[in-house]
RNA sequence: GGACGCGUAGCUCAGCUGGCCAGAGCGUUCGGUUUACAUCCGAAAGGUCCCAGGUUCGAACCCUGGCGCGUCCACCA
């Protein structure tokens, strides 16, 4: 053994396991219960971040540990296509060949997309298995395998059929420039200075920071409880320009102090101003059209962009404006190109979520869906008495195409699983025109947990589900987590898993969030090539609760790699001790039992308890407190204490068997954590060790009997 | 405006349902050269547990209020 623990072996190693077909559940046909795990599939198309990294090592943890302890263990993994985010992505590359998505067809683009994303794959996976992830890799799942997406399809139709898909008119945030809608959580909202004019509509003053839209208008609204307006109520205002009249009407959203007190509605360009329509029966206009264009204005204006039509709407106004002012307001922005999102009135398709949401309470409140973290429970509760219906449309090819036909005679929508009509249900036409509309990507990775297990092995499903917990990010539990429990329970009848672990971020060493812009991205796998992989995963649980976000900093790294170092050494001395007694056969402590004195009791007692509290606290999720126990006990109690106590003692047959099993099995619950030292470890000394596995991957945790 | 957190050693953080002199890692200082490891060993310094009240025999921990910081969400035209 050389002088130094090595990481450079890590791929060997990982080889071992996978030819041992360690990670694959059939290996094992124990009727043993089962434990699963389904990966929060990473972009496809995006190296591997610490976040990544953080959450293999988590999932990693209990993995390796349930399958030591017996149960029938599957972590299956995956990979994500991103939908929006990777096609902007593609289009950038696009750009700078000087070429554009509309140089091609659908197919094209798709083909390409999906080409370009098969190539990043392999890297991702490679990524993954150098962690030391311990997927079956022979069940892996990608977003948009043909048979994910007939299990979306299906979902789909379910949906339809209950009634809970309709097709409506609201007002979406729409990007212009992109070409496609965003989700309220797509949507960025910036601190911005605008001016704000106050327009005279005879009766009324209104203010307002976007002139162009006035020709939009179908009332005004003041709140009731405005005693300067309560008189005009149920009079009329006028646009000017055009002097169309419009209603005055009153509604308890309108703020009297800002402005004027007095809001001009137009529904089809504000969220809040569509609401207070449907209120009042109002029928929106559009002024501007799905290229950011001006339509339905006076005849001057039509087909200016917004910017050039505010500007000479407001020389024309002259009069019309009272008063000017500078404001500071939010405005909403498009997350990808910055610019402005034109709230617009669109066809969608929606998902009534309120029966969905009222299952998944009801499944927390039965306690069948269980959040580790109690503080997480009360957020996505928060968040489901919050949620509005989801606009699950995206104006993308990259994604999976909506099974929605409409037809070309009765103009009604035609839903399948998939397949393609070859006539209107309804009237019986012939011709019918596929939505070209894709779905949002969390639409589809909502049902994840069911569509992977219902297309990997015959009985996975019903084998592994609902899976054992959800592995992921805080962050994401409004996006994913509280739709995955909303769709699972809707589709299959059941919870998509027991418990749900979110974990916190990582962040620099001085707390401060990843950013490229910053310049503190750290790059796992370079700190996995210089410090081994089993040191990059103990930073990422060690010292800081799985539920707050970790600070990492090499010098934590560091300091794992010389944890693993003093392992590697431990070992060692074991091993030369060994063969300078070579009629020394080890023997289990309880077989020698008279032999013992103080220290070899105490040091086994601790042992005891040591194995006793790591196991408990993996089974409570407290992963940062289990390696903490573990780290003490190699590093305190048996290296410094008990062998650097015992190494010239007389009786050094007693001494060398109480420490090989000590080490053995202190290796062995340190496995989950640090993989690969302590593979790499027992295949070293595994002919003195207490038992004959061949892996220490596929052998058995301690119990109490055998300790 | 709403929700969820955080404030403990120089830095990053533990401290579970109130109870032994408040802990760890890193850093700092001092001392160790053979024989498992300098990626090591031994020792030391370093804390008004954000502030103020309250509950209690007893509070870093529970309650109330403040101050400071962070994240997410949102409907200010």
């Amino acid at each position: 053994m050389d002088k130094n623990y090595n990481h450079f072996s890590e791929k060997e190693i990982y080889a071992l396991w996978e030819k041992r077909c360690l990670f694959n559940p059939d290996s094992f046909p124990s009727k043993k219960k089962p434990f699963s795990i389904i990966m929060p599939p990473p972009n496809a198309n995006d190296p591997l971040h610490v976040g990544h990294a953080r959450f293999v090592t988590i999932s990693d943890i209990l993995i390796r540990y349930f399958r030591m302890k017996g149960y029938k263990t599957l972590w299956v993994p995956g990979a994500d296509h991103a939908g929006i985010e990777t096609q902007f992505v593609f289009e950038k590359k696009l750009r700078e060949k000087g070429e554009s998505r509309f140089d091609f067809t659908r197919e094209e683009l798709y083909q390409m997309i999906w080409n370009y994303v098969q190539e990043n794959k392999a890297l991702m996976i490679e990524q993954l298995k150098l962690l030391g992830s311990s997927c079956d890799w022979s069940r892996f799942k990608f977003t948009l395998d043909q048979d994910i997406i007939n299990v979306v399809y299906s979902t789909f139709k379910k949906l339809y059929d209950a009634g809970l898909v309709y097709r409506g008119k609201k007002i979406i945030n729409y990007c212009p420039r992109c070409g496609t809608s965003f989700s309220q959580l797509e949507v960025d909202y910036v601190e911005r200075e605008d001016f704000l004019y106050y327009l005279d509509y005879e009766t009324i003053h209104i203010a307002t920071t976007r002139p162009e839209t006035i020709f939009a208008d179908v009332a005004v609204a003041v709140n009731p409880n405005d005693k300067r307006y309560k008189n005009l109520i149920g009079q009329y205002a006028t646009i000017p320009i055009i002097k169309r009249k419009i209603p005055i009407i009153a509604d308890r959203l309108v703020d009297p102090k800002f402005g004027t007190g007095a809001l001009k509605i137009t529904p089809a360009h504000d969220p809040v101003d569509f609401e207070i329509g449907l209120r009042h029966n109002l029928t929106p206009i559009s002024v501007i059209d799905e290229n950011g264009k001006i339509i339905n204005s006076p005849e001057k204006y039509i087909g200016l962009n917004t910017t050039v039509a505010r500007e000479e709407i407001v020389k024309d106004l002259d009069h019309f404006i009272v008063k000017t002012e500078k404001i500071s307001h939010t405005v909403g922005t498009c997350y990808r190109d910055k610019g402005i999102i034109e709230p617009t009135l669109s066809d969608q398709w929606f998902i009534k979520v309120s029966p969905l949401v009222k299952l998944s309470l009801d499944a927390i409140k039965e306690k069948k869906v269980v959040f580790v973290h109690k503080r997480f429970e009360r957020m996505a509760k928060h968040w489901y008495k919050n949620l509005k219906d989801w606009n699950i449309s995206r104006q993308i090819v990259w994604g999976i195409r909506i099974p929605a036909f409409r037809c070309n005679s009765c103009t009604y929508w035609n839903i399948t699983s998939g397949e393609i009509p070859d006539k209107c249900q309804y009237c019986g036409h012939t011709k019918l025109t596929q939505d070209p509309d894709t779905f949002d990507t969390w639409f589809s990775s909502g049902m994840w947990p069911f569509a992977t297990l219902m297309t990997t092995r015959k009985d996975d499903f019903k084998t592994f589900y609902p899976t054992s917990v959800m592995v992921t990010a805080y962050d994401i539990l409004p996006f994913w987590v509280i739709r995955m429990i909303m769709l699972g329970i809707f589709a299959t009848g059941n919870i998509p898993f027991e418990k749900v672990l979110l974990y916190g971020l990582v962040r620099d060493k001085f707390g401060q969030k990843i950013s490229k812009s910053k310049g503190n991205v750290i790059n796992p796998i370079e700190m996995l090539e210089k410090y081994g992989a089993d040191s990059v995963r103990n930073s990422l649980v060690w010292g800081t609760l799985i539920e707050n976000d970790i600070s990492l900093s090499e010098d934590n790294i560091r300091g794992q790699r010389n944890f693993a170092n003093k392992i590697w050494n431990i070992a060692r001395f074991i091993k030369i001790s060994f063969s300078n007694y070579p009629g020394l056969v080890p023997k289990e402590p309880s077989k020698i039992r008279k032999r013992l004195n103080d220290e070899d009791r105490n040091i086994l007692k601790k042992l005891q308890l040591t194995v006793k509290s790591v196991s408990n606290n993996i089974e409570k999720c407290k992963l940062s407190q289990a390696i903490s126990c573990i780290y003490d006990f190699a590093w305190k109690d048996l290296a410094d204490k008990y062998l650097e106590g015992n190494k010239s003692r007389e009786d050094k047959d007693t001494f060398l068997c109480v420490l090989r099993f000590c080490f053995t099995n202190c290796i062995k619950i340190l496995h989950p954590f640090m993989p690969f030292i302590t593979e790499s470890v027992w295949q070293q000394i595994k002919e003195i060790s207490i038992d004959d596995s061949d892996t220490l991957a596929g052998s058995a945790w301690p119990t109490n009997r055998n300790l």
